[in-house]
DNA sequence: GCAACCTCCTTAACGTTGTTAAGTAGCCGT
DNA sequence: ACGGCTACTTAACAACGTTAAGGAGGTTGC
């Protein structure tokens, strides 16, 4: 079936089956086999494009960055740096979240090129230009950036799941299970249901706090 | 060898097994062969202690928060919402910190009890009578542990591992491939070297920031 | 124009993993 | 003494990541 004339496999067609697959089966079912399969393939010739998994893995995440900071790069145009704190965040999520375990698959890679230098340096110099020190600019950038990774893999594993019917954790029997604590039981209400909400008051808390603690 | 009289092995030394394990051997190396050899069994007699892979490390997630919550308890004289606020969030970090991946494990996992129950609300009753209300208190609570999940998993990834001899990601190499931006460049030093300090800084502008947005 | 070669894939296989099925040694109540 | 529960063993399975060996097809050297 479809008897190709020397149109081959390369690195960028196996990364994008990976990250298809990803969304269809999540990472346990993102085996080398079945994502080979999707390529008309047998599992050994993705060894020709990628050194093992975890480089593909990598590869992954880096393919994740690249269309993060494509995005994040229109948004930049906002000049001002608190919009462009916020919404490189806003970016990131919304990037983790388009993949079933995205934040798990990107927290654990290390990148495979530094195509993300050229956006965290603009940003960074949006810091430094407003008066953050070149120092304290990287700290309110690696702050929002650990709660934003932070909150999506506990909302990507305890929310409900857009990909399968999931409907994630059931929030009455937890309420139930913890009658004797009100105030924990109540809790659960408000960081399992609107994750978009909870994550914006959230960011908003970390940019005002790194305004008042890290700006000169 | 060692050939016990009826002394049975039970769920919890299953656990404490495998979190031992974990630190010798990574979560590469918590295999239930494993794990078993450790306790002078075979394999499939761990299965008639705990359901599946799955239930064991989230039973390892609940001990590590046991753990945690206990040593929590002792933090929470301090009376004042803003050290207890603190002292939890620490106290967190250097339960995940004790071992190897062990943010990892944490984030994936769902608890198999509610002994978190009694200390969150607690926290919580801090934070009400200090003028939160119930839900920007969870708020305030979650942005934290968000914050704090996020960075000890960075951390954990990137930084020097204490179990083995990794040294960690090569700083002076990732400067040298991002001369070409270098705010980017230097905040690899900043981000990548003290994690102590960079988690309180980080944490210092949370409280902040949740204190300025949060708190009536 | 033939042989050597490189590229990119296949078939076959290995060791390891999580997991299930079936059997078995010791204890317990009757 | 005997059936039955508890807690394990041995054996086996399918699936996984990965390696080794080989082969089809185009390109190059002479």
């Amino acid at each position: 079936m479809t008897p190709q004339r020397t149109p081959k496999l390369d690195r960028a067609q196996v990364v994008d089956a990976a990250l298809t697959l990803l969304n269809e089966a999540g990472l346990d079912g993102l085996t080398l086999r079945a994502i080979a399969a999707r390529l008309d393939v047998k599992a050994p010739a993705l060894y020709w494009h990628v050194k093992d998994k975890q480089a593909l893995l990598d590869e992954m995440a880096t393919e994740m960055m690249r269309r993060m900071t494509g995005r994040a790069e229109e948004a930049r145009r906002a000049g001002d740096w608190r919009e462009n704190y916020l919404r490189t965040m806003r970016t990131l999520r919304a990037e983790l979240l388009r993949y079933r375990d995205g934040a798990k698959v990107y927290s654990g890679a290390r990148f495979t090129d530094t195509g993300y230098a050229a956006g965290l340096d603009a940003s960074l110099r949006l810091l430094v230009d407003a008066g953050f020190t070149p120092a304290a600019a990287a700290r309110a950038w690696q702050t929002a950036y650990s709660y934003t990774i932070g909150y999506v893999i506990e909302e990507q594993a305890m929310g409900p799941n857009p990909f399968d019917g999931d409907e994630g954790y059931d929030l009455d029997a937890r309420a139930e299970r913890l009658a004797a604590h009100p105030l924990a039981a109540e809790s659960g209400r408000v960081m399992f249901q609107d994750f978009d909400e909870g994550f914006e008051q959230g960011l908003a808390a970390v940019l005002a706090g790194v305004e008042a603690t890290l700006l000169g």
